[in-house]
DNA sequence: TAGGCCATCTGGTCCT
DNA sequence: AGGACCAGATGGCCTA
């Protein structure tokens, strides 16, 4: 994985330095600015810090202290949806690996980008299906030109084919289709 | 150096 | 209530 500058980046105004009532801005005289905000949480096996200082240093000297519920609960539960967040990226990361993989492409040292993941499948997907059509007579009798409707028949054809077979891998079901096709 | 792509953080909203 | 999902923002890396 690249190296991010993890923690470093700052987004959006974190919650700890928007306008908030529950919020009282006071000096520390003589005090690190850093140290009086910060917090570290250990998640997923790492440590991660959330400062309440913005990076511009325009609050340099200051400090925001939450009156009533606890800053640090909320750091600890803003540090736990960010781990939940990047884990749920992570596995969207995966999946797009997957349809990488899975969709034939002319191979470069460069990985496919998302779009042009999801692009190259979205064509794939599509040519897979008018091969199939061409080969599917004996299911889809009578061909039209509707691309929509021979692909809502043909997802018909394939879930009837699931109830009477049960559930079978694709090329499976490919070589059925092929066979109805020469036998018809 | 500009632009594309990406990882990450963040707060809002939806869902269970 | 808490987690999942989403979209905006930001900055790093890479390439033309």
């Amino acid at each position: 994985m690249k190296s991010k500058g993890k923690g470093s980046k700052r987004g959006r105004q974190s919650w700890a330095e928007q306008d908030d009532p529950d919020f009282t801005l006071e000096t520390e005289p003589g005090s690190s600015e850093q140290e009086g905000s910060e917090a570290s949480v250990r998640l997923g096996g790492t440590w991660r810090t959330l400062r309440g200082e913005r990076h511009g240093g325009s609050r340099v000297g200051t400090r925001r202290r939450r009156l009533h519920s606890s800053t640090k609960e909320r750091n600890v539960r803003r540090l736990e949806s960010n781990e939940r967040e990047r884990q749920r990226m992570h596995k969207l990361n995966n999946a797009f690996q997957a349809l990488r993989e899975a969709i034939p492409h002319v191979k470069t040292d460069k990985k496919l980008s998302k779009i042009e993941t999801l692009t190259l499948a979205k064509n794939y997907i599509k040519s897979l299906t008018t091969i199939i059509l061409g080969m599917s007579n004996a299911c889809l009798p009578h061909a039209e030109s509707d691309m929509e409707t021979n692909t809502s028949r043909l997802l018909q054809c394939y879930q009837q084919h699931l109830q009477e077979e049960g559930e079978e891998d694709l090329s499976t079901y490919l070589s059925h289709i092929h066979s109805f096709s020469q036998g018809s």
